[in-house]
DNA sequence: TAGATAATAGTACGAGCGTTCGGATTTTTT
DNA sequence: AAAAAATCCGAACGCTCGTACTATTATCTA
């Protein structure tokens, strides 16, 4: 009863690691139990089948995901720090990933004409982070530091269309700098929507 | 002589249309045959294998871009009115791809990690596609429409993430009004790099 | 420690894949 | 119209995939 749940934690582990780079849908039973040095079945009686394994891996990199880069922002204070300590994570966390891939990305090429579960849990997931940054928008809207007039979810769209460009340029193109374009966008975006009459002596509550 | 070719190209049209929908690794003869009314073999005659297959299908996608996009532009006098020409192409191109899905684009993820002719072929063609938007940006700043101190290479960046987040807010999350956002985040990129003191009687020669 | 239960291995099946090959059929050339 | 060549089909091969079933081994419990 424990060892079980030791092993399946061990084979998610790996298979996370294989779908990153090879995309969700190259995720194949045999080469993960070659690499566990077990049998396909062996493997396979722990999920009940490949969509539950991909399913798992999905919920695992969300875990991660909001471990190493959602949690610790929140505890930042309200409006930009917040905001901008979410993509530092954010682009921190791709940076590290243009070695593995990202599986919200890689899935979302993968499955946006492929109907069933596996979209609806990426599209949610996708979805939760991206609300997540207009909260985080709003909020720096709110208490003074970007302008009243801001959009918030343009501004997010445009951050996520930096992630994007960052995960193509460096991962599918090899180009080095991308990183460095990535922070440079953000701050030319930021600076853009900054409140140049931010009320002093109202700093935000945290 | 002349009948193979006709439906040689035939099927490269409907390879392509699959290519885009399904992705390239996703494209298979048997599914290539169903759609043409043919048996496997007959398709597969055609082409010596998979992979010239899949070779010839990025090549013309290749070939419709710079005939739906590039072209028409560079008849656009130098500077701004070309570059906007450029992007909005672009954009109108990926708006239309919404629906069946962009080889550029899904291609890069696929291929971010599988090396090959394929693969080769891809990153020759992007790094074309952003090396005449490099130019055309160059050639803004050099005629004055942009400000010297303009990065083009960063222009790029940023105009290649508006594009990416389209196809991402778009086809995967399914999201209205992405065009327009992609749209405002251009005319921002402009104005934020518009030369305030462009010199009058100098018009760029087209 | 003995018995129950969980965990893994082994084997096999059916489907789909790219590919090969020989023959039938159609198209082009002479 | 006859000959030559190009085009296409049908069947089969070897491979890999996910999955089902049975048996064996390891682990936990009483």
């Amino acid at each position: 009863m424990r060892k079980g749940e030791l092993t399946r934690a061990a084979i998610l582990d790996v298979a996370l690691e294989l779908s990153s780079r090879d995309g969700l849908e190259g995720l194949t039973i045999g080469l993960l139990a070659d690499r566990m040095n077990m049998s396909k079945s062996g493997v396979f009686a722990h999920f009940g089948s490949r969509e539950d394994l991909q399913l798992e891996v999905v919920k695992l990199y969300h875990h991660r995901f909001e471990q190493e880069v959602f949690f610790p922002s929140v505890r930042e204070p309200r409006g930009l720090p917040r905001l901008q300590s979410m993509f530092d994570r954010w682009l921190e966390r791709v940076s590290v990933e243009i070695a593995s891939g990202c599986i919200y990305i890689s899935g979302a090429v993968e499955y946006d004409d492929r109907p069933g579960p596996i979209r609806e849990e990426l599209v949610k997931m996708v979805q939760a982070w991206q609300g997540a940054l207009q909260r985080a928008a709003r909020q720096a809207i709110d208490v003074g530091h970007l302008r009243p007039d801001t959009d918030a979810e343009q501004l997010v769209y445009e951050m996520y269309g930096l992630i994007l460009a960052l995960h193509h340029d460096a991962r599918f193109l090899r180009m080095p700098g991308a990183v460095e374009r990535a922070r440079r966008g953000f701050e030319r975006l930021v600076e853009n929507h900054r409140n140049p009459d931010m009320p002093k002596g109202t700093p935000a509550p945290h």
